[in-house]
DNA sequence: CGCCTCGACAGAGCAATGCTCTCGTCGGTT
DNA sequence: AACCGACGAGAGCATTGCTCTGTCGAGGCG
């Protein structure tokens, strides 16, 4: 939330305390109610500011739910580095099933924040660069255990590997002798977050039962197929 | 899209001419808008009534949205059983191949109607019972490819299988004595839909370079995941 | 210490939305 | 032929995002 990192003058200090004051609470309307009802003059009511007021602060509508996007991001992104991070390094499926069952706890409490990241995108929404970081937080975690598995000898490098994967991307994380995985690591992230969206908005209503046991089914799943001892 | 069957007055035939021409239009507004730009009013405006004179057809919005919704199912299971069905019935993974192949390539051409199926869920909106059947057609899809593959004896049932599929769904597409591949298979179909919305949300952009390879990567590792020869 | 500029805020206003209500009108039925 | 009900139009209400104009107060400069 913090915008600039040194208030110097009193003007600036109150000002930035207004503006995390927005975006709190426009952070619990769209708790309670959902990205799209969030309306910018509900939020200045509720703090007894006039709506015109609001946009010294934030241009537009889409500004205000852009923080709330990057914000999001990286409280899903912090839950699940906390959870994996307090795992043995070596144990790689436990790390695995630390962070994606942090990631469904904190989809569960948190639905329409999640919605707001992995749902539709908002109508005339362009997701601007600042987002895009943020966004790859949870992507890079399972990338990085992979890694790890890889330069510890506990994974070696599968065979093939076509194109699929960008060269930069590869390279960024360390991945670029096992494409192949890389692949995969892409297709576990894919569906991690597809399983808690079926399960967030109903699609297994009536099928699955045991939903949190389904979970780590699926989760176990992917690590089988990344090759995870 | 048809509403009643048989329409007997010339009264009753004109509106049902009316709805459906409503829903067109609404449909190609959604279709270049997306879900949440769609106005009554301007679907009113296009056809030349009054907003008001809608409200005759469908009672809300929402109602409209709703029969958007279940064509748009109906529209993606047509698709996904047309592809399937033109495959060899003991081809189990040429089968699933094409119904996922069908199934993105529906999500691609139709990136709005797919969000507004699989995405977020619009602020407000239940779905109403009339959307669970033509919403569970895939899956039903996938099931059966599954289900035949046991029948003929190609698959053996998987061992352990605790309680995580509701036994009623388990019974209704004769899975019950293979709860484990009956888990598996709800997770394909989610791995499935988490990846075509990656892709349909930018979320691989900048990582994954050749999508198409990838789809059928994620395809692939789910069928061996399901062990399909 | 006084002035004055600039940021902050309020209120009115615009175009648009979903939805309701009322009021004519025309078609099909008894 | 009379009538009843479906149909459509128009006005209206509450709401939204956003802009524009005017006013006030606090901080900086002389």
């Amino acid at each position: 939330m913090r915008r600039v990192s040194a208030p110097r003058t009193a003007r600036a200090r109150v000002r930035a305390q207004l503006t995390t004051e927005i975006a709190d609470v426009a952070r619990t309307h769209l708790a309670t109610d959902g990205a799209a009802a969030l309306s910018l003059r509900a939020v200045a009511r509720e703090l007894g500011m006039a709506s015109s007021a609001v946009y010294r602060y934030f241009p537009s509508r889409d500004d205000l739910l852009t923080t709330l996007i990057v914000d999001a991001y990286d409280a899903l992104g912090d839950a699940a580095e906390r959870a994996e991070a307090a795992v043995a390094r070596d144990d790689l499926r436990g790390r695995l099933r630390a962070a994606c069952a942090a990631a469904r706890d904190w989809a569960l409490t948190h639905p329409h924040e999640y919605s707001l990241l992995y749902g539709s995108p908002v109508p005339g929404y362009a997701a601007p660069e600042t987002t895009i970081a943020p966004a790859g937080r949870v992507g890079l975690l399972v990338t990085g255990i992979v890694a790890d598995g890889l330069a510890s000898g506990a994974l070696t490098p599968l065979p093939g590997g076509a194109d699929v994967i960008e060269p930069r991307a590869l390279a960024d994380v360390g991945l670029t002798d096992d494409p192949t995985r890389a692949a995969l690591v892409v297709a576990a992230w894919s569906g991690l977050f597809g399983a808690i969206g079926f399960e967030l908005h109903g699609h297994t209503h009536n099928v699955v039962s045991d939903h949190a046991a389904w979970f780590r089914g699926v989760v176990d799943t992917h690590a089988d197929a990344l090759g995870l001892p």
